[in-house]
DNA sequence: TGTACATCAGTGAACGCGCGTTCACTGATGTAC
DNA sequence: TGTACATCAGTGAACGCGCGTTCACTGATGTAC
């Protein structure tokens, strides 16, 4: 085989895109318990023993679909916050945190796949960590670009957290070491489990019977949560 | 049969318990999607055609397992909170937020089941909803209580909250029809949803590698979701 | 350019498993007189 | 207190289903000379 990759590569990248996109349908309509390497088998009109040609287990092709909805989401995250002028700290807070809502509507199993009960047996490889921190990072850098400008309240009270988060967090946010002040970082992250505990209950049907309007609620919530990291901004017009 | 319940009637009222904790046991060591009828016979010796005497359909243990695991989170919750005096708020925050999370910690794979994704093709009937307002509940009696006693801080910004929330969340929680300020009810539920994301982070994993101390990070936590409703208390020590 | 061999994709049958639910039945418990 | 009947609990076999995974195989694509 030569750099032109042969015809059989092509075709090997090619099936196996379209036994993953397969399987994030039959995800999509159905949700993760009912998701089969058979049914995907034979919506791709082969034979079920086929598929191990291209993913060696049931789990393989689970933590490509993990993988695939996290970059899902954090591709369509960044892509809002992009569109927002880099000053605008309120747009981009409040745009990052609505294309996570809206993706999340919008593929409610895959949501769940991610950020609902991890699925039975499976434990997932380190291979998900990247595309699992994208939102956070998002938030982080809304965090810090505030912070640098000087745009940050300072919190009502210190919170105790000598020792409390790994050096690794500060590295992968890229944080300096020192910010305004100690609490920032973990604030962020409490915002961060926030913003997908409102998400969670709304889509699992914990505000059920309570709102009226979920996505005016949800804008409402993420101002307090904006709260909580010292951004003064107020919930979102339109 | 008389006054005295029959036999008959003791012995089906046993049965039907010991069906749902063996059911109970299957669901805490192997989760819900591992809970089947027929391993539940299983264990309890008889023929699985027996437990349809019993329990309509595999839903309808569920159902149970559901209200039993919203109902033993609540009771522990307000076990919690009535050891404290009335009157420590801040200790009545902290006293429930941390009995759920233990209670969490200590019962994942029915935490899972009521705050994680929703179990595939099954509907949760009305009878859970009562079962799983306790915890709210309790969260707005210590932020009614402390704006009765005016300690309550006031919010940085005004929300957006006309219509926002149905008439029965008002109803349900007894708060006045005019909490002091009209946000409140809004942000004790974000309150609300906060304290089980920052649970399901945790436990899901979303915090791995970022988090050294699990307690200590939720009471801060929970110090942070407090100034959202206004309360005026710091993490607390031990 | 042609031939011999190696690699890979895909098939179809099979293994072994577990599930929810139904059904006709036996035998014990309760009820009415 | 005793008998006849009705109700209920529990059995065991069966139905029909779908699953993940393995295996020996055929035939096509690629490689080396």
């Amino acid at each position: 085989m030569g750099a032109v990759s042969t015809a059989r590569a092509r075709a090997r990248a090619d099936i196996t895109r379209e036994i993953a996109d397969a399987a994030r349908r039959q995800l999509a309509t159905d949700g993760a318990s009912a998701l089969s390497l058979r049914a995907v088998a034979r919506e791709l009109g082969m034979a079920s023993s086929a598929l191990y040609r291209y993913f060696s287990s049931r789990d393989e092709l689970l933590t490509a679909l993990i993988i695939e909805a996290y970059d899902g989401l954090g591709a369509a995250a960044e892509r809002a916050q992009a569109k927002v002028p880099r000053e605008d700290l309120a747009g981009r807070w409040f745009a990052t945190a609505r294309a996570v809502r809206r993706w999340a509507v919008k593929h409610p199993h895959e949501y769940a796949l991610i950020y609902g009960s991890p699925v039975p047996g499976y434990r997932a490889p380190a291979d998900t960590v990247v595309a699992a921190t994208r939102v956070v990072l998002l938030l982080a850098g809304v965090v810090t670009d505030a912070a640098a400008a000087g745009a940050l309240a300072p919190p009502p009270r210190p919170l105790d957290v000598e020792g409390l988060l790994t050096p690794s967090v500060f590295a992968t946010a890229e944080i300096p070491a020192t910010p305004p002040y100690p609490d920032l970082v973990l604030r962020t992250l409490t915002a961060w489990s926030a913003l997908f505990g409102a998400i969670s209950f709304e889509l699992f049907g914990h505000l059920h019977n309570a709102v009226t309007d979920y996505p005016r609620y949800f804008d409402n919530a993420m101002a307090v949560v904006a709260e909580t990291v010292g951004l003064q901004i107020g919930p979102p017009g339109d």
